[in-house]
DNA sequence: CGCGACTATTCGTATAGGCGTATATTCGTG
DNA sequence: CACGAATATACGCCTATACGAATAGTCGCG
């Protein structure tokens, strides 16, 4: 039910990438061609395409040919979507110390009493 | 300066590993002692303990001695800091199909004035 | 239709990293 | 201080994948 929290490892895996990761950020500043990313991330063509391939089918970006470029853009799906597992994170800051604290406490306790 | 546009790399690579993801999403719940983690996740002791400590190099966990237990619990900072580099994505949503059209008008342009 | 520009794909190579097994290390206890 | 429990590290194996070079495909144009 809760579909909104589970997040795409591959979203994670485009990003865990260094070119691609500042393809991204490229990206950000506007739609670019592939010859348009490589020449300004200095990386050659074919990688250019691999890596927006591979952005690509993680949903990241969208392609939209004109003439014989391809126009690449960030779509933001993946990026509300990995917004949004953040936020599942948010609550737990403030139960930290509390939690620590309790976990320190049952850490004798064998394991019973099967969680969720 | 703007050292919170930054985004490491290492937080995405940390968290692009299945195991990983996994033992960040069961983190979430509490802290976990690493048998715990290894016992729930249904992994062996030393892949726990290497997946803990790229997650604490990450800086994505912390540890804490409890007898001869270590106690792994999140640590807010680099997910603070993912959030707020996704923050800088929230704006592109707006201006996208402007900044098509744009560049779709300069793509015949060589190379317009060197940006930042 | 043939040519040039732009992009995608294929192939081989090198390396990063995950896994399993074995072992070292550390801590509490009697 | 010896022992057991809990964890960390080391080693070898294996797969995934990024890279470079070469090539195939695609589109507009004359």
């Amino acid at each position: 039910m809760n579909a909104a929290a589970t997040l795409d490892i591959a979203t994670l895996t485009a990003l865990a990438e260094p070119n691609r990761l500042r393809i991204v950020e490229l990206l950000r500043d506007g739609p670019r061609a592939v010859g348009d990313v490589a020449e300004r991330l200095a990386m050659r063509q074919p990688q250019a395409s691999k890596h927006l391939k591979v952005l690509a089918e993680a949903g990241l970006v969208s392609v939209r040919p004109h003439a014989q470029s391809r126009v690449y853009q960030l779509e933001s799906g993946p990026f509300r979507n990995l917004e949004t597992w953040l936020d599942t994170f948010s609550t737990v800051w403030d139960a930290r110390l509390d939690a620590l604290e309790h976990y320190l406490g049952t850490i004798r306790e064998p394991k019973e009493s099967g969680d969720a």
